[in-house]
DNA sequence: GTTAGACTTTAAGTCAACTTCAAACAATTA
DNA sequence: TAATTGTTTGAAGTTGACTTAAAGTCTAAC
């Protein structure tokens, strides 16, 4: 049972305000839309309007977009949306593939964490003389075993 | 002991090798250059050329810039190197803001990352009936108690 | 009813981080 | 020695993702 089952109203929300919720701002919102990432509804005297399915899509796509998924990519995954349940297959290949990618990411980004914390405790071990002056920071990762 | 101390020789690479071994490419390599993040050696006849120095270097900055500090925040670091030891703290100091910055990116990814999984899980219920045609994935994620 | 602020459009501008170009010089290979 | 490949420079071009501008229309508050 949704709101909308519950009392037949539908929110309706002007650019700035549905901007301010999803925070974007309008001319990114318009951008979105002019790249098909986004069909906001019109009223009778041409103003956009967004709903609450709006914001649910928005911040779906906003977590793609942090992903890496480019505005390209993204409008792909819109296409096969618009096309309905048939492509659900088709999207579904392309989240596994994202999610692939995205977590050979993390791992990188795991790896420069641990390169950034070893040198950061390398100067800490400088300042205190834990480290002696003559270990260099590779020989240090080395010691470590944190290649690279 | 270092391979200097053990053997007197100190590789040179020129700069087509170096991006080989850096992973980057050699305008990207002299764009560097000109940005002031990493100072080649010449040679007599005017050619650049890099030690293991450097490609110590350049791993060590591409895993800051992984970090998603932009050239400009990495040319301040640089500077401060070449300022000598008196400047360690503030690169202490800068490098732990960094890192700072970075973890709260990442748990914002980590969540983004929950997110991708709750979608693909939606859609392969979807796809084999487990979860009903008319739970939407908002409803959804809430009953995983995933805010988003 | 007037006015400030939000909205509409199309088009041009911005920004970071490269990438490509052109023309001359250096090094390597046949 | 000739040809090919690599390097040099400065400057211009590219890309993705917005952002700003300009000029007009709509809405809300007073």
């Amino acid at each position: 049972m949704t709101t909308d089952t519950m009392n037949g109203t539908e929110q309706h929300y002007r650019i700035g305000d549905f901007a301010e919720m999803t925070g974007l701002t309008s001319p990114t919102l318009r951008y979105y839309e002019k790249e098909g990432l986004v069909k906001p509804h019109r009223s009778e005297n041409g103003l956009r309007y967004y709903t609450d399915a709006d914001v649910n899509w928005i911040k779906f796509l906003l977590h793609l977009k942090s992903t890496g998924m480019s505005i390209d990519q993204l409008k792909k995954y819109v296409q096969w949306r618009a096309e309905g349940d048939a492509t659900i297959p088709k999207r579904l290949d392309l989240l596994k593939s994202v999610r692939e990618d995205f977590m050979k990411k993390m791992d990188d980004l795991d790896h420069s964490l641990t390169i950034l914390n070893d040198k950061i405790d390398w100067y800490s071990g400088k300042t205190d003389g834990r480290i002696s002056d003559s270990e260099g920071f590779a020989e240090y990762l080395e010691n470590m075993n944190h290649a690279e």
